[in-house]
DNA sequence: CTGAAAGCGCTAACAA
DNA sequence: TTGTTAGCGCTTTCAG
């Protein structure tokens, strides 16, 4: 792996100068077909790739922007997301991206609002995070007419034309954690499952993959009961009190939202801790005593950090080397235990807020 | 994140010619104490970085040599690996940073001979995989010390002044395989381990990692015995057979080792399939089968692709700008179930074999 | 000790 | 339709 053919090379080889080789390699217009086929074939033979050191270095007065726009809440998630999007982005920045966060207070808050301004803007990609797909497909799809190329991350508009998805596949979620509810539960069990409300699509595959996959693996088991919470705490806490009162002989239960802490004190307060088999989604300080002490039994984890760091690289690769964007990057969840939950990054950083003046971020991965 | 300050701004703001500064930037020689300050100052208020696109570009004539020296075999693990260095070294390539494949065998087959003669050719930095650290460790000192970074990847060699290392802890493999056991087997069960050779560092401290962390998370659960069966297909298999004659209400295996094959059909053998629970370490396509029909229950999967790119990642950022390479990065495993299996690596591709000229690879991660 | 100038490989504007 | 040339930001050499 020496020294590669730079575009003098293929200029020499193909007997013409190098502002014809560009000229050629990049399909612009004023040049004969004859002699671009001729330094198609030279570039070929010599396996001429661009150096894009250069390329980032000469095109510096057209640079490429991609809007950032991703929730601020819920912050243990999407803090990750936004470092991971801006790791990467740092990584991209001598290449000439330029990346500019417009940061929603919540998922979905004047969503529109803010695509509606990004767009005025024209940049070349967006990232984001759709809360209220419905009403923001058309958005989405009026940018991707523009030639502005949309990857959602996490959260998916399918309905829009979007150019690519990152995300968890909420589906295999709740699989992971049905598959894992059936091993830790003896055959023939009972478990419930505690959602925020079957009419948001990511809680209803969550819970739909969860029963499926439950039933594939735990023979005879059953399903005794699925508890809208409507993401409140002191909801998720009295229903589930309810649910161990009325099935005395639960095994286990799923969680799939962000409230599982009032459910580990409802197991507590019923002093079923450790009895009933806790498997919960996400990660954040809070939950590390409950894993330690076995309240939780696992948690599914959708690692948001590389989720963001992902999507831009999708999104970079394509819009600085042409690389096509993956239509669909399904991430493998990971499983917190006990033994484990030191290694998340959640559980280590003080809580990073990247400032533009900060140096070198070291931080990959996981 | 608009336009940064680059050498010329610090230059005017110091009033100084660019020169100047980059002699300030660089700690190099024949400057006055005073003008590098004043450099240093001006260049901090703007928030100065470097270019290290024009870096790159401009000292094209030094670039920066990394050996890569890991195994072929075992191709399951190496391989991806190794598609890990290339697909980060990729990467880098513009940045002038070069990379040397020097494979050995397998782990530590002529590792020493091959070493010197990487030294020889005096590189600025070596990944690689110690496979026999007591002979090994002297060479990576001496290498330290004249000055090539050496960063070890998957395996260590603690004793040697390497200056990182990237793995999965050993004992941590074990203990989550341990504690994972340990939920999936009713209290007071006794379950046993499968591994090679108790005097490989590796495998002694995987096992124990195993025994302590199910101790710790099975009430009353008991160790009946630890094989040591030499790597070895026919041992594994008539080892296994004679554990589970022995022992009747075993409850589970853990099998540390790459030969989980040979358990998996000693357990079909004795028609416990299923009854005993296996967990097995590593993926690879044989496996498959065997984790979809619940032969194997789960697999410690060690991200060698993620390792592979770490390494580089911190030697690279390391040699090129000066980030300090951090002692020890520890990989998260991840855990492999019939529900996920379909995600990692191992099971999609075709086996990638990458070649200079291959287009890019948009390959990442997982 | 410091400044000026020549590239590195590529793009883009301008000549021919 | 093609060739020539001026930078992009930085390192390095050569003058001053």
């Amino acid at each position: 792996m020496g020294k590669r053919a730079g575009i003098h090379e293929v200029a020499a080889a193909a007997g013409v100068s190098i502002g014809t080789v560009d000229r050629a390699l990049h399909s612009r217009p004023d040049i004969s077909e004859a002699t671009r086929k001729r330094v198609m074939r030279a570039a070929q033979k010599l396996g001429y790739r661009p150096n894009l050191a250069a390329r980032a270095l000469s095109g510096k007065k057209k640079r490429i922007r991609i809007a950032v726009c991703i929730p601020r809440e819920i912050h243990y998630f999407y803090d990750q997301l936004w470092a991971g999007v801006y790791a990467e982005a740092e990584r991209w920045a001598d290449f000439g991206v330029e990346f500019e966060h417009h940061p929603l207070k919540e998922l979905g808050a004047r969503e529109i609002v803010v695509l509606e301004k990004i767009l005025q803007s024209n940049p070349d990609g967006i990232v984001l995070t759709p809360g209220q797909p419905e009403q923001t497909s058309a958005l989405i799809t009026r940018a991707e007419t523009q030639g502005v190329r949309v990857i959602c991350v996490s959260t998916d508009a399918p309905a829009s034309g979007r150019s690519g998805i990152v995300c968890v596949d909420p589906l295999l979620n709740g699989a992971l954690a049905g598959e894992l509810m059936a091993k830790f539960v003896p055959p023939g069990s009972s478990v419930a499952a505690v959602t925020g409300m079957l009419s948001t699509e990511d809680h209803a595959r969550k819970t739909e993959g969860f029963t499926r996959s439950f039933f594939q693996h735990c023979p005879k088991g059953s399903m005794v009961g699925v508890v809208e919470a409507h993401e409140h705490k002191q909801e998720s806490f009295q229903r589930t009190k309810e649910l161990l009162a009325r099935f005395d002989s639960l095994a286990g239960i799923y969680v799939n939202t962000v409230n599982c802490l009032p459910v580990c004190d409802a197991l507590a307060a019923c002093k079923m801790t450790g009895k009933v088999k806790l498997i919960t989604t996400d990660l954040f300080r809070e939950m590390v005593p409950f894993l330690k002490d076995g309240t939780i039994a696992a948690s599914i984890y959708q690692h948001p950090h590389q989720q963001g760091r992902l999507a831009v690289v999708a999104l970079a690769q394509h819009l600085v080397q042409g690389v096509p964007i993956p239509p669909r990057r399904h991430i493998n969840p990971s499983i917190v235990f006990s033994s484990n939950v030191h290694l998340f990054r959640e559980v280590q950083e003080p809580a990073m807020s990247p400032s533009p003046s900060s140096s070198f971020s070291e931080c990959e991965e996981l």
